[in-house]
DNA sequence: TTGTACGCGTTATCAA
DNA sequence: TTGATAACGCGTACAA
């Protein structure tokens, strides 16, 4: 072994891309491999003197475990896989982040893979990380029948479907209230006196789509008033062209329910350049929080999703079955949002929100 | 091995938590492990029926190749490391996205960790990669000596720092012009007719901000001008009292250069709380771009750093060394930034930017 | 308490 | 062209 690497001054230099390995600690030491193994991890029956031999040439030769040998011996790869639907989305990056922490926490690695919201990418993602042995898998599901995840689990990996359920499959899920968070945010201007209140959505197959519309929806029938509402605003601009649609009409709305982020700028946007006043004109409530929101004036009012929260939770309910927390059927978690008032709905100027 | 599986109906159901293994390949194809292998990796040099038999096999079981054996026993995991500062942080959101793109094309998984930008996380992470066997390094560094990275590079582990380089070590480096891309903001306040232009920035040990400072300076400079800047503005809060301080002073500034998204939100909700105009009474320009930029009235001028060309750029040198191209000197990569001018400078409105 | 032998799933070597 | 056999680095089972 001393052939490929070099010992000099108490300096042990490994050759060019090759790493110290168990053996090399071992015959530093005048051990046989298991018991430098063994005082590696720890493990209670060794002799004091032998294991702190072995700790020192550990620590001179700068040995570190091989996780790829351990993982293919005991099974465990100690990393987890994560398919998120775009993580340039502030929304799903808080996710990401809390996620990462706990992984961390875990000794776990976290390996990220980005489906753009793709059915087809996923899978290959999906394919990518069960070949890499991870323990487990938490992901955005595209929308779709997301049938590569049941062979999956049934070869007995972990799966946590977040923010949407994988259609067709039966997985844990963690979600968040879409559907009351609307109803509060629609009902909230209905206390403000609106009777025409508009819906501006996205794509009407999206999971958290339907639900806020749901939500929306609710609010107006157990108020008697009609809904009003357009779908398939996937971007800034169809956001604002919806909005210009109702306000440019005859009998406009006087109030505007932006179900994302995406419409909630373009509505913004649609307002501005028609000249109208927020809220005198249209008030506006939007749905996913910004960081800009609170520096827009007026303030604007929102219905916050707890993006760190949702994504701690789902990795939590991960490593609860990587735990060996039996729970025969799937279990599924939802967390509440939160309307955070500010002046875009009507309400009056807070000191310092 | 059938033991552990069953063949029902042309199905292969495979043992709880088990999965397919090239013997298991190899014993249902009746040849060998090593053929099975040769037709899984595509080798020419196999008799054509015995490969379709296989590939009908592989197929059928579902057979995937196990990356952690491969990479044991091949010396290449195909897996990547990037420790980024702040995966919350939109910018290096889209620098992570660009990155995970390219890995991917590439083949390679990547293995995402948050160091929050503490120099001790980072070395805990870069340990836990280099544990994992990863080809290849990228990161943010934090800042402080990131002496951990040395070791590392001597083993013969490809890195490549981006965004800001790695103090005390010689890497590959991707940057961005901060300089001149401030000098660019600063000049075109000057170009306004401003003579009194503060400048906002955050934690004066950062390169960036020490970069971006620089390129204010040097414009002021060249224009006869005086500086008038305030640091460690490293949040919203500080941002906006920052500002504050200026505009409040007898003889206040009539421009503005916020350094960072957040000393340039901070700077709005200052200027709106005192009551100014934008650009009548305070001329503004940011640095680094934001969702709401275009939707702010008025429309926000500020530099734009091309975050998904700076992941992509880093994630391909670092491919590139992985593909052997030998540069036995640290290559340096800056690249340019771009002043979007609106109207928050000053310039009148566009029609539709 | 310590060491030996084997296996994890794959690829590489070499002989057939 | 194909197949035994030996690695890769580590942990487990068992023996010393």
């Amino acid at each position: 072994m001393v052939a490929l690497a070099t010992i000099m001054s108490g300096v042990y230099i490994p050759g060019p891309g090759r790493r110290v390995t168990l053996r090399d600690v071992a015959l530093e030491a005048g051990v046989s491999i298991k018991t430098a193994s063994r005082v590696v991890n720890g493990e209670p029956t060794v002799n004091a003197a032998m294991a702190s031999r072995v700790a020192e040439v550990v620590e001179r030769l700068g040995y570190r475990p091989n996780e790829l040998a351990r993982g293919l011996k005991g099974r465990r790869s100690r990393t987890i896989g994560l398919v998120i639907a775009d993580v340039s989305n502030p929304f799903m990056a808080i996710c990401a982040q809390a996620i990462e922490g706990v992984a961390r926490e875990r000794g776990h690695a976290l390996i990220l893979c980005d489906s753009h919201a793709d059915l087809r990418t996923e899978d290959a993602y999906v394919g990518l990380l069960t070949q890499r042995q991870v323990d487990g898998l938490l992901l955005v599901p595209a929308r779709g029948h997301n049938a590569h995840l049941e062979a999956e689990q049934r070869a007995g990996l972990p799966v946590v479907a977040f923010d949407r359920p994988a259609e067709g499959v039966r997985t844990d899920t963690v979600l968040v209230e879409n559907r009351a968070g609307a109803r509060d945010a629609t009902e909230h201007l209905i206390g403000h006196g609106h009777e025409r209140i508009a819906f501006v959505g996205d794509v009407r197959h999206f999971y958290t789509a339907r639900k806020r519309l749901e939500g929306y929806k609710e609010a107006l029938e157990a108020a008697n008033l009609e809904p009003l509402h357009s779908l398939d605003a996937h971007s800034v601009e169809l956001g604002e062209e919806a909005t210009k649609g109702f306000l440019e009409a005859p009998d406009r709305p006087t109030a505007l329910f932006a179900a994302n982020i995406l419409t909630a700028l373009g509505a913004l946007r649609a307002i501005e350049d028609l000249g109208l006043r927020i809220p005198e004109d249209v008030a506006v409530i939007g749905f996913d929080d910004f960081e800009l929101a609170h520096v827009l004036r007026p303030r604007f009012t929102l219905v916050r999703q707890p993006a760190a929260e949702l994504g701690r939770r789902a990795a939590e309910m991960l490593f609860g079955r990587l735990d060996g927390q039996d729970h025969p059927e799937p279990r599924r978690l939802v967390l509440p949002t939160e309307l955070v008032v500010r002046e875009s709905c009507g309400c009056p100027a807070q000191p310092t929100p």
